[in-house]
DNA sequence: GCAATAAAAGAAGTATACTGTGTAATTTTG
DNA sequence: CAAAATTACACAGTATACTTCTTTTATTGC
């Protein structure tokens, strides 16, 4: 909001933290960022059909070799349900392949293709102007501000998540 | 991740801004802190069935009379058919009411009722601590900064996003 | 060895949050 | 005043992100 209520009644320090108006609310806040994210994105990317969870994934099977599809969805940090979800959409695409282990025959191993390679070095400067545009409001001293203050969040409170990251 | 690459490779300081690690996006980090949002708000409030949007719409409307379904999904920062969505099930509960507008008959007026109220009364305390739970790792001084950041980020960006605030 | 337990995945269901299309009503314009 | 543009909503479809329940396969305990 650039109008109303913020403009007149923000005071530069908010001391009571009663949240009664919505941008007082840090969740409220962090949803708000999360949708221009997502926005910018699709704006940066929404052309080659890549969304940044997609681009999680391809993006961590590029480094390792192939994982099952448990493994991959929670070294993302979303839920496995979820992470089949997206992983099944990326297979019909051909960016990735799901074979059934030999060790575990419950597993699949999730394997980036060569068509997935290509696809993300392609789509790369793509993600990182999305990713730009978004801290580009920020000076450098606030930007390592803001990563300092994210990260401390996220790692402090990761337990608290549905889906805690690194816990595999 | 308290885990992997994280401890090791992080520098304090990210220069280059290549984004190859998941951690060093600022996109991802913002997804990850709305999961633990919604994470910590379903463990306060889940009991009471009520979800972040939820209690804005309904906060919106606590503060000042009806209002058509564009302008209350607006002002929470959604876009006109998530609005809808959340509001028809909300009116299904019995916490707010629909009714066609006299003046303008495409338009539906939307009211918290009684119930409403007072439910929005009893989950209050509850909400209050999904938001507190949220910013506990931060102390004041740092408080203050990540809401003065995050502000900027949306406050810049709003016009980016795909529901953009307060345009109305 | 076999039953109990645990783990991986699938399927169904819900909520959020979009896009796009279509419809009805209103307002603006020629 | 009639055509055109705009507005408010509804509906269908997609993607993320969960929950819960079930099936299949591995591991473990006895």
């Amino acid at each position: 909001m650039e109008n109303t209520s913020k403009k007149t009644a923000r005071p530069g320090k908010v001391k009571s933290r009663t949240y009664e108006e919505l941008w007082t609310r840090p969740g409220y806040l962090i949803r708000r960022l999360h949708q221009i994210h997502v926005g910018l994105f699709a704006e940066e990317c929404g052309g080659a059909d890549l969304t940044p969870v997609q681009s999680a994934i391809l993006t961590v099977l590029q480094g390792g070799e192939g994982m099952d599809q448990l493994t991959l969805s929670t070294s993302v940090g979303i839920d496995r349900t979820s992470g089949a979800d997206v992983i099944r959409r990326l297979e019909r695409r051909g960016l990735l392949t799901r074979i059934s282990s030999e060790q575990d025959r419950r597993a699949k191993i999730v394997k980036i293709t060569v068509e997935g390679r290509t696809f993300l070095k392609r789509v790369r400067p793509r993600m990182a102007r999305a990713q730009d545009r978004l801290i580009a409001p920020l000076d450098d001293e606030e930007r390592e501000e803001f990563f300092r203050l994210i990260n401390k969040l996220v790692d402090a409170n990761n337990k608290a998540s549905r889906a805690p990251m690194g816990t595999v």
